[in-house]
DNA sequence: CGCATTATTGACCAAGCGTTAAATTACATC
DNA sequence: GATGTAATTTAACGCTTGGTCAATAATGCG
């Protein structure tokens, strides 16, 4: 009896018959399972999702749904709490300013630990669902990341290059940390948006060594790259004159 | 009166009166007009804008769509092809078969020019909207990518290495070409779906420079990160065993 | 058991959707 | 200027949407 209240969905599962006679949870429970089917339910229709069809998927009608949530916004609302807020592990922030290791090291551990809270159908799904629609989420999330996360980053790639500045990051700096970044979340655009790659066991290792590279891949290019000069505009990188960026000069190639 | 006709649109325009007595567009023109409204207006709503509203736009009534257009479906199936078909450059193909050009020229030449193509709102927006919803159009244009750009991209990329394989490109060397991919694309996710930097007049000049940083970052990287082993699963770079990548054996830090 | 509480439901609404058909009206041609 | 063609609009249908509210029934408690 007690089970029965604590776990109602279990004890649904035992009775395979197609009467729904599943009804009065406690509103904890009920919340709980009505925010958890919205995340699952949002993720994969888009925020635009009817609330009459996550209600039938969650074997309940689509008023109870406002007996919880006031409107559809207070929902999705709550969806991205649920979802963002909170995910964010302040022990990174102390990871990245944790003195006895190397930027390598802090780098790809941090990437790693973070590539597999984000990198999930999820929260890949619904945060560009928001930055489509009223970017509500991906305005506090980038602005956290602005905060906390990107000048630690900088900084360490500066040790790495074996400088101290304390000057603000520049604008090339963050740009090429900016494809570190998107390089990373481009794994769950290809795997979650664009349906590329499957996901099975091996995956989380590669996730790894594919994690690894990248952020090797910065931190070099970063020492060669930015040893140049410090801004965009007055870039005097020697490549730069070599390479003739236009078309106009190629001559006209026969087409198939 | 044959100007009037020719070119309706700006005979409009010196009638700045409210009375909305432009009517009668020649077949031609009128689609013209409607796939040119439907682009913008679907990058913008997203595909489940309303017609009524992209007709309010355009001035016309939305029952004027179904005479050109049979279905929503059929309309937007025209702005896909309309959008992303034809806007591959076939000289781009010989551009990185040329054979006198070094890889960096050829890489940072390829991306800025594919860059100016793709990094506008239309095509980035409209491109995410496929891939969460039926992935129409994403699903054909990587399959054309993956025939027609990566082999060429990792060809170039060993060749910059001193390597002459002809084999198959490895899972990791895709991957690490990914990354190149994924940073550029990225600055298109950043700028017109997450809506952060602002794109004035100086922004096409910058965005070259941080391509051809992107592009010297992969391939330094490229020479350095994969001159270790060929597949990611038995990967034996020697900072794999230096850096513990779990968080457990890390102490608790105080929190905030 | 009986009662009060409240989780849950069914019926309903107004607005908005894609879509269709018929009625209008602008224009080319004679 | 009259006429036929067809571009365009008006009107309307059937359906779905987010949201409301009174009625219902499951549960805890005395």
């Amino acid at each position: 009896m007690a089970s029965i209240r604590k776990n109602p969905a279990t004890a649904l599962k035992v009775k395979p018959t197609a009467q729904p006679v599943r009804r009065r949870l406690t509103p904890t429970d009920r919340e709980r399972q009505i925010v958890d089917g919205a995340i699952a339910f949002f993720s994969e229709q888009g925020l635009s999702g009817q609330l009459r069809d996550l209600a039938k998927q969650l074997n309940i009608t689509h008023t109870l749904l406002y007996h919880y949530f006031p409107t559809k916004q207070a929902l999705i609302k709550r969806v991205y709490t649920e979802l963002f807020a909170g995910r964010w592990n302040p022990q990174w922030e102390y990871l990245l300013d944790d003195s006895s290791l190397t930027a390598e090291v802090k780098l790809t551990r941090f990437y790693s630990e973070y590539a597999a809270v984000i990198l999930k159908p999820n929260w890949v799904r619904i945060f560009v669902f928001s930055g489509l629609s009223d970017r509500y989420i991906t305005d506090r999330y980038f602005s956290m990341l602005r905060e906390k996360l990107f000048p630690r980053l900088v900084r360490e790639t500066r040790k790495y290059r074996g400088l101290i500045s304390r000057a603000k990051p520049s604008e090339r700096e963050l740009e090429l940390l900016m494809g570190l970044h998107g390089s990373i979340f481009y794994m769950g655009m290809r795997r979650w948006i664009y349906g590329q790659t499957t996901h099975n066991a091996k995956t989380l290792v590669a996730d790894q060594d594919y994690i690894r590279d990248q952020v090797l891949a910065y931190l070099i290019s970063a020492d060669t790259v930015l040893d140049t000069d410090t801004t965009y505009p007055n870039c005097r990188i020697k490549i730069r004159n070599s390479i003739p960026l236009t078309m106009k000069d190629r001559p006209e190639w026969p087409l198939h």
